[in-house]
RNA sequence: GCCGACUUAGCUCAGCGGUAGAGCAUCCGCUUCACACGCGGGAGGUCACAAGUUCAAAUCUUGUAGUCGGCACCA
C-alpha cells in the first residue's frame, strides 16, 4: 500500500465531507433504529453577515465533538444549523453599497426597493459562514438549515408578538431610550457596553436665580443637554437650597424660565447639590420630570446634532460641537464656574462603539417581570439549565434575571421583521397577523403598518423552537416532538443575557417546554497578548489560517483541549503539538500498514484469555480504561480531559510502548516469510504472527474511533485505508449505511475487562527498561554497545521478565538478561533500583566511577527526600490515628519500598568508594 | 459601589484535600529500517502573599496584592 511519509492535511479534507453530507450522515434519518433516543442541538445561529472567527471555531468544534459522539453510539442525532439576519449588520452593509454604487440614500429608493436589494445581498454574500462551516467538519444537518426571516421563523415572530401584545407583555410608550446615532435606531440595554474613560469633564454651570442676584451652579458632564433642560432639582433636605425651592432660574442661552423643584433623588453630597433636570435626553432626569410634570424638550436630531429647540444658534451643530459652544458662551457670560476632570463611563453601542445617546421617544417593549419569572422559577425548580462550568454562569445568569428591566424591541431599520401593527388616521394602533386581520379588526383599510422592525434577538430567542417548525399556527410537528428540548446548548458568555435568557422565557412560555437542559459556556479565545481579539487591536487570528497552516483536524483537537469555559491565549505552539499529533497518528497507522501485511480490523482479536503476553493484556486493559474515561469526561463536558486520555494513550502506550513491544512480532514475520522458502513450516511462524497484526490493526481502528469526534478527517481518511474496516463495524443503528467511521460504533471501555495485574507487571517491565535507558544515557553508552542486564528480584517477579526477555533487550539495547534473587555483579557496574526489583549493568571500562557516585546520590537524595517527609507524617501519632488505615497503610507500604531502594543505593554506593 | 474569576516550571496551561503534571522552550545523546511534525535521557516549581480549618492544603475558609470580567451608579 502506497501511504504518504508526513500526513497532509489538504489530502484528506478534500472529498469526506462531501460524501458524508451527500450520504446523509447528518441527518436524523440516517439512523433507522425506530427506539433510538434522539440528541439534538441548535447551532448559535451566526450572523449572516459574519465569517467565521475563533470563537466559532471554539464552539463549533465542541458542539461537533458532541454530536459526532452520539451519533456513533446511536442516537438519532440533529445538530441544526442556520443564520440569523443581523439586521443592524446588514442593513449597515446595503447601505453602504447603495451609496458606492449608486450614490442613493435609503430613503431615495424606498423600502420595497431596499428590501430587495438586502436579499439579494445575503443571498450573494450570506453563505460565507455557512461555507466556512463545511470546512470545519461540522455535520450539521443542512436540510433543516434555517434562516430567522425565512417565512415559517417569520410567522412565528408575527405570533409571539401578537399573543404577547394580547396579553400585555407588549406595549408601546415613550421612554429614554439607548439611541445610537450612527445607526439611527434605538438598541437595548444588553446592547449599550460602559466604556470607562479617563478624559471626562465635569462642567459647573452657573443658573441666576429669577428676582435674586444669587447664581445656582450645577455640574453636567454633558452641557450640550441644558438646552432642553426643564428644571433644576434639589433636595428638599438641603438646607442650602431649601428657601429656593418653589423658585425660578433663567436658563441661560435660552428663553426659558425653568422652575426649582424638590425631589430626593438628589444627593446632597454630590457635585452642588443642584441638579440640571432634562428629561427628554436622561432615563433620571426623565422620572424626575414625571414626577414634577415637567415639560420634555427634544433637542437633538436622531444623528446627535441639535435640532431647532436648541436654538437657532446650536441648530445642526454636532453634539460636541454644541458642548464646547455651550461651554464658550457660558464663559462668556461670566456663568461657567469650573471645569474638572472627571473619570466617566460612557454608554457605548456594543456594535459600532459610537456613545449612545439618551433619548425620549415612542418605541415598542417587552415586559420582563412575568417573562423573567417563567426562567427563574425554573432554575429554582429544576436548577436548570445547567451551566457547565456551573461557577460563575448560573450566578450572572440569575443576578441578571432579578435585575432586569423592561426590552426594548423596536429598530428603526428596515431589514427585519416589520411590527405587524398598523395605525389608522387617529392613530389607534392595531396589531395583527396581517393586514387583512388589521383591516378587519380597524373596520377600514386605511392603515399604516409600523415602520419599524424588531430586534434580531426577538427571533433568535424563538430559534430553538421557530427552527423545529412550530409558527404559532403549526404548534405540534415531527421535528418539535422528536427533538425539543435539545440536550445542550453550546455558546459564549457574551450572550447569555442576549439570547439564553430569552430562548429559556419565550420557549417556556410558547411551548410550555424548556429549550435545553445543559449550557455549555466557553472561554474567550485571547490573542496573542492576552486581550480579546479584536479588529481593532489587530490581535486576531483568523481560524481559516489556522486550518491552512497546521490542518482542521488539529485546530479542532487543540481548540477542544482547552478546559471547558477558561480564556486562552491563543498560541501557535501550542496548535503545533496537534499537528505533531495527528501526524504520530499519521504514522502509527501507516507503520502497521506497511507491516501487517494486509491483516485485517477484527474486534475478536482483543478478547484475550489467560496466555495472552503481560504487553498484550496491557494495551486491551488502557484502551478499556481511555474509552471508559473518555465517555465519562465528554459526558461532563470535560473535552480537554478526553483531549488528554487519548493524546496518552495514543503517543505514550500505544506508539512509545506498545509498538515498541510488538514490533518483532509482527515485522519479523516478514522475514521469516522469506525464509519459508528455504522448505521451513510456515504455519507454526505465522498464526501467532497474524493475530499480533490483526491486534494492533485493531486496536489503531478502535482509537479512530474514538479521535474521530475530535479529528474527523484525518481518522475517515486512515480508517478507510485500513483493511477490514467496513459497516460491520457500525453502530447496528446503521447497519445499511455505506462504510464510514462517522456511524461506527463508538467504543463504550468495559470495566471487566481493566487488567490491574497486566497494569503492574508492565509497569514493572517498563521501570527496568527506563532504569537502564537511564544508565546508558548518563554513563554515554553507545547505541551499538549491547551490555548484558542483571535483574535482582523475588522469583515472581523474575517470571515476569524472563517472559519479557526479548522487549527488554530490543528497548534497553542490550544482548543479555540476568536473573538472579540477589546481584552478582563486578564492581565497574552501574546500578539502579525499581520498586520490585535492582538492576544493574557492568561497564568493565567504561564506567566513569565519580559520575556513577553522583547519579546513586541524585537518587538516593530524592529517595531520602520522600522517605523523611513520610517518617514525619507516620510520626504525628494524630495521622496514624484519624487518617483512613488505607492510606496509613499505602505510606507504609511506600516507606519500606524506599528502605529497600535506599539499602540497596547505599550498598552500591559502598561497593564503589 | 456590588458580585465573580484568575494568579502553579522560562512560555501557554491542566490538576482543585492525601507522593507537584503536560505541551513547547532549554540541556545531553541519537540520520535505530512508522514518524526529526521523530526517538531516548536529564535539568527546571517554598503551586501570588498572609492567617486559619484539618491528621493532611496548590486544592477548603478569611484577609492582602495584582490581573481580568459582569452588574449597578455615573449631575
Amino acid at each position: 500500500m502506497e501511504i504518504a511519509k508526513a500526513y497532509n492535511p489538504q489530502e484528506a479534507e478534500k472529498s469526506h465531507y462531501r460524501r458524508w453530507e451527500e450520504q446523509g450522515f447528518f441527518t436524523p434519518e440516517i439512523n433507522k433504529n425506530p427506539a433510538a433516543e434522539k440528541y439534538s442541538i441548535v447551532i448559535p445561529p451566526p450572523n449572516v453577515t459574519g465569517s467565521l472567527h475563533m470563537g466559532h471555531a471554539l464552539q463549533h468544534t465542541l458542539m461537533d465533538v458532541l454530536v459526532r459522539r452520539k451519533r456513533m453510539q446511536g442516537f438519532r442525532t440533529l445538530w441544526l444549523p442556520g443564520t440569523d439576519h443581523a439586521a443592524i449588520s446588514v442593513q449597515r452593509k446595503v447601505v453602504e453599497q447603495l451609496r458606492e454604487e449608486e450614490g442613493k440614500s435609503p430613503h431615495e429608493i424606498g423600502r420595497a426597493a431596499f428590501l430587495e436589494r438586502a436579499w439579494a445581498w445575503k443571498e450573494k454574500y450570506g453563505s460565507t459562514i455557512t461555507e466556512q462551516m463545511r470546512r470545519e467538519g461540522a455535520s450539521v444537518d443542512w436540510t433543516r438549515s434555517r434562516f430567522t426571516m425565512d417565512e415559517s421563523l417569520s410567522r412565528a415572530v408575527r405570533e409571539v408578538f401578537c399573543r404577547l401584545y394580547a396579553e400585555g407583555w407588549i406595549y408601546r410608550g415613550r421612554r429614554i431610550v439607548n439611541w445610537c446615532p450612527h445607526d439611527k435606531t434605538v438598541i437595548s440595554d444588553a446592547e449599550v457596553k460602559d466604556e470607562k474613560r479617563k478624559d471626562g469633564q465635569l462642567v459647573y454651570l452657573k443658573y441666576p436665580v429669577k428676582g435674586d442676584d444669587r447664581l445656582l451652579t450645577v455640574a453636567t458632564t454633558r452641557p450640550e443637554t441644558m438646552l432642553g433642560d426643564t428644571a433644576v432639582a434639589v433636595n428638599p433636605a438641603d438646607e442650602r437650597y431649601r428657601d429656593l425651592i418653589g423658585q425660578t432660574v433663567a436658563l441661560p442661552l435660552t428663553n426659558r424660565e425653568i422652575p426649582i423643584v424638590a425631589d430626593e433623588y438628589v444627593d446632597s453630597e454630590f457635585g452642588t447639590g443642584a441638579v440640571k433636570v432634562t428629561p427628554a435626553h436622561d432615563p433620571n432626569d426623565y422620572e424626575i420630570g414625571l414626577r414634577h410634570n415637567l415639560a420634555q424638550i427634544v433637542v437633538m436630531n436622531d444623528d446627535a446634532t441639535m435640532n431647532a429647540n436648541a436654538g437657532a444658534d446650536f441648530d445642526g451643530l454636532d453634539r460636541y460641537k454644541a458642548r464646547a459652544l455651550v461651554i464658550e458662551r457660558f464663559e462668556e457670560l461670566g456663568l461657567l464656574e469650573k471645569i474638572e476632570d472627571y473619570e466617566i463611563s460612557l454608554p457605548t453601542c456594543e456594535r459600532c462603539k459610537n456613545v449612545i445617546e439618551p433619548l425620549l421617544s415612542e418605541q415598542w417593549f417587552c415586559r420582563m417581570d412575568e417573562m423573567r419569572d417563567l426562567a427563574l422559577d425554573l432554575m429554582r425548580a429544576e436548577k436548570s439549565p445547567q451551566f457547565y462550568p456551573e461557577v460563575p454562569n448560573e450566578k450572572v445568569y440569575t443576578a441578571w434575571l432579578e435585575n432586569l428591566r423592561d426590552w426594548t424591541i423596536s429598530r428603526q431599520l428596515w431589514w427585519g421583521h416589520q411590527i405587524p401593527a398598523w395605525y389608522d388616521r387617529a392613530g389607534n394602533v392595531f396589531v395583527a397577523h396581517s393586514f387583512e386581520e388589521a383591516a378587519r379588526a380597524a373596520g377600514t383599510t386605511e392603515l399604516k403598518q409600523d415602520p419599524d422592525t424588531l430586534d434580531t434577538w426577538f427571533s433568535s430567542a424563538l430559534w430553538a423552537f421557530s427552527t423545529f417548525g412550530w409558527d404559532g399556527r403549526t404548534t405540534a410537528t415531527d421535528d418539535l416532538d422528536a427533538f425539543l428540548p435539545t440536550d445542550v446548548l453550546v455558546t459564549g458568555r457574551d450572550i447569555i443575557f442576549l439570547w439564553v435568557s430569552r430562548m429559556v422565557m419565550t420557549t417556556l412560555k410558547f411551548t410550555g417546554k424548556k429549550p435545553f437542559d445543559d449550557v455549555v459556556i466557553t472561554g474567550t479565545v485571547l490573542g496573542k497578548d492576552g486581550k480579546p481579539m479584536s479588529k481593532s487591536r489587530k490581535n486576531g487570528v483568523d481560524p481559516l489560517e489556522m486550518f491552512d497552516k497546521f490542518g482542521v483536524d488539529a485546530t479542532r483537537i487543540y481548540l477542544a483541549s482547552i478546559a471547558t469555559g477558561a480564556d486562552i491565549r491563543w498560541n501557535d505552539l501550542l496548535i503545533e503539538t496537534y499537528r505533531n499529533f495527528a501526524n504520530k497518528i499519521w504514522n502509527a497507522t501507516r507503520f502497521c500498514l506497511l507491516n501487517s501485511d494486509g491483516a485485517r480490523v477484527d474486534p475478536a482479536s482483543l478478547v484475550l484469555d489467560e496466555t495472552a503476553s503481560i504487553a498484550d493484556k496491557w494495551i486491551v486493559s488502557r484502551l478499556n480504561e481511555t474509552a471508559l474515561g473518555v465517555n465519562e469526561a465528554l459526558d461532563r463536558y470535560e473535552f480537554h480531559t478526553a483531549v488528554s486520555l487519548l493524546y496518552h494513550f495514543f503517543w505514550d502506550d500505544f506508539c512509545d510502548w506498545y509498538i515498541e513491544l510488538v514490533k518483532d512480532d509482527i515485522t519479523f514475520a516478514r522475514l521469516s516469510a522469506e525464509d519459508d522458502e528455504d522448505g521451513l513450516s510456515t504455519w507454526e511462524v505465522l498464526t501467532p504472527q497474524t493475530e499480533a497484526r490483526t491486534r494492533i490493526v485493531t486496536i489503531i481502528e478502535q482509537a479512530l474511533r474514538m479521535l474521530h469526534p475530535f479529528m474527523p478527517y484525518l481518522t475517515e481518511e486512515l480508517w478507510q485505508k485500513l483493511p477490514g474496516t467496513s459497516n460491520d463495524l457500525h453502530n447496528p443503528a446503521y447497519s445499511s449505511a455505506e462504510a464510514t467511521v462517522m456511524l461506527a460504533d463508538f467504543p463504550a471501555g468495559d470495566r471487566a475487562r481493566i487488567d490491574a495485574r497486566a497494569g503492574a507487571e508492565m509497569q514493572a517491565v517498563i521501570d527496568v527498561i527506563s532504569k537502564v535507558r537511564n544508565i546508558r544515557a548518563e554513563m554515554q553508552i553507545k547505541p551499538s554497545d549491547k551490555p548484558t542486564i542483571h535483574v535482582a528480584a523475588s522469583a515472581e517477579w523474575q517470571q515476569v521478565f524472563r517472559a519479557n526477555e526479548a522487549p527488554i533487550l530490543k528497548l534497553a539495547r542490550a544482548d543479555k538478561l540476568v536473573l538472579d534473587t540477589a546481584l552478582n555483579v563486578p564492581k565497574a557496574s552501574a546500578k539502579a533500583v525499581t520498586t520490585v526489583a535492582e538492576v544493574a549493568l557492568p561497564l568493565e571500562g567504561l564506567i566513569d566511577f565519580e559520575k556513577e557516585i553522583a547519579r546513586l546520590e541524585n537518587q538516593l537524595g530524592k529517595l531520602e527526600t520522600e522517605h523523611a517527609r513520610l517518617d514525619a507524617q507516620l510520626a504525628n501519632a494524630n495521622f496514624v490515628e484519624r487518617a483512613p488505615v488505607e492510606k496509613v497503610q499505602g505510606i507504609r507500604d511506600r516507606v519500606a519500598e524506599i528502605d529497600t531502594q535506599v539499602r540497596a543505593l547505599r550498598q552500591n554506593l559502598e561497593a564503589l568508594k
